[in-house]
DNA sequence: CTGAAAGCGCTTACAG
DNA sequence: CTGAAAGCGCTTACAG
């Protein structure tokens, strides 16, 4: 707070307006009262208040982040984009978590009193949308960070998820693999599932069952003709189906063939080798955060789908040979 | 944006002043009066600015939260920490990662003009700390987050860090070694180092060298009495270590121990089994959050120093028997 | 070229 | 019990 405009007039011997204008360089003030203030300024380490300019400008260059658990790598490199490309750009970035639905709906609130420009969602519930809804009609603008939304009023930036998944099983059908298995279906997961069916029924393969759980797919790897290769939702999911198949004495990738999915730093550690759709995650964030920036300044912007890549390496093979 | 209480108090006829001290249940407003305002209020589904509350109060209710790379779990983890503790305590958090030096003092500009009511810094380079006295100096309330500084105006939230070196040293002596290595030193690990120092000379043991790279630690490997036992800076480190040794035929921990420092989530995988020295980053986060939100109220807070604590699994081990 | 005024959304004495 | 006024720190027409 310490020195304001007001206090800078008075040792300028000026008034408060022309202090304004002269820090913003305006050629309506002489030049000479301008540097001089601008001088005062730099000597006396003025520093606008944010909080009057805000409430004259209507706009807080405040821009609201919603995450899910920051604790997830997958997060983090997103929240990195967002921060780099946000802050050059002059914009403060408020970063919530949400745990629960009503906690998300606490943050929303939160960013609503802070007056936020705009916010940036990466992971909400369903009861979250509704209330973004009501915002982006009530002018706000609002994108989605990875995360794709019904409604065209949420651009979006998002990887092609359904051929993310496509991609995972042809690398694997490639391989000769007829025995694939989806693990850890979730509704989110759906769409990479989705383009598992594609390419399955294109090859004329069986229908890859999704496993729900770490347990059903244990009690899958026990059948009589299990599966020879896994398509993970994730790499963290692709670590989970590693130790199960592990611990039931079966070698990645010579018993069983696991994909995983966004290529996380660990994925290319020596001791996984871990073959990967990778997603880029911080491009995300810096996109999402650009499109939202256009959309403060009034520019109109349209969703992106990204290409997701398979990253190939050791923890895929050609299926075990069959006695 | 939107309804604001001048709007409300049309709609409600009756002036802002009464509008304001409703919203707040102030008893000198008629409990009738009160209700009908606040009933009006949630209808209109209105939200007070904080920009005008904050420019009358002259605080914010915003912190700002200057991290390293967000990308490191090690930071994530205290972020978690802080937004989670903050966020009920009303404030909103500002996050940005500094690069190099330019960037950070950008960033402590950036806060300033938001006016930010605290800041807590993770990771500052030396520039930054003259910066940031001078914002305490003019009563701005920082602490550090695992971060200590030199300063006692800076109140800080730290592991005791020899401590942990020792703490990893010990429990390498105690298995038997006699020649340790320290691996990849910087400044900033020195504590940690003559943690080490400490243990060894108390033992009697030659002093570990440090080694500065991967590569002082190939030739330092390739010796003719190479070291058993390497304490590591950090898990990511200990991660190095394991693979240079590996890189040179060596195993973990048959023919080197290596103990980590942190207790990131990876360290516990089947395939690192890493024994290190945890910290407890989340509580890092929220106990420095805590610090600052008492501080902000007017509180005097103290620095707080929390032990480590050494968690053994499966890359330490006896050292190898000597021919 | 410079200043006085009004106003952004709020709160807090002060009258009445 | 309620309202008119002043002010937080800024900016932007409008006079002069």
């Amino acid at each position: 707070m310490s020195v304001t405009l007001k206090i800078l007039a008075k040792k300028a011997s000026v008034s408060p307006a022309t202090v304004s204008l002269a820090l913003h360089d305006d050629p309506r003030v002489a030049a000479a009262t301008r540097k001089r203030v601008q001088k005062l300024a730099r000597r006396l380490d003025y520093v606008p208040s944010n909080l009057g300019r805000a409430l004259q400008a209507k706009r807080s260059r405040l821009v609201g982040y919603l995450s899910g658990n920051v604790t997830a790598s997958f997060y983090n490199d997103i929240l990195q984009g967002i921060v780099d490309t946000l802050s050059p750009a002059g914009y403060g970035l408020l970063v919530a978590t949400v745990g629960d639905e009503a906690d998300g709906l606490r943050q929303l609130a939160m960013f609503r009193e802070k007056c936020v420009d705009g916010i940036i969602i990466s992971d909400y519930k369903p009861a979250l949308l509704t209330e973004v809804l009501k915002l982006t009609e009530s002018g706000l603008p609002v994108v989605g960070a990875s995360m794709e939304s019904p409604h065209s009023d949420i651009p979006s930036v998002v990887i092609d998820n359904p051929r993310g998944g496509e991609m995972a099983a042809e690398h694997l059908l490639a391989l000769g693999h007829e025995r694939l298995a989806y693990c850890f279906g979730s509704r989110s997961s759906q769409p990479r599932y989705q383009g598992c069916l594609r390419a399955t029924a294109r090859h004329g393969v069986a229908e890859p069952p999704l496993c729900a759980t770490r347990d059903a797919l244990r009690r899958l790897l026990e059948t009589p003709q299990p599966p020879t290769a896994i398509v993970a939702f994730s790499d963290l999911h692709a670590l989970d189906v590693k130790h199960a198949a592990e611990s039931l004495g079966l070698a990645i990738p010579r018993d069983l063939s696991v994909v995983g999915f966004d290529d996380l730093w660990f994925a290319a550690l020596p001791e996984f080798q871990l073959t990967t759709v990778r997603q880029p995650k911080r491009r995300i964030g810096e996109l999402a955060a650009g499109m939202l920036v256009n959309r403060m300044r009034g520019g109109a912007v349209a969703s992106q789908k990204l290409q997701p890549e398979i990253i190939t390496r050791n923890s895929t093979a050609a299926p075990p040979i069959r006695e």
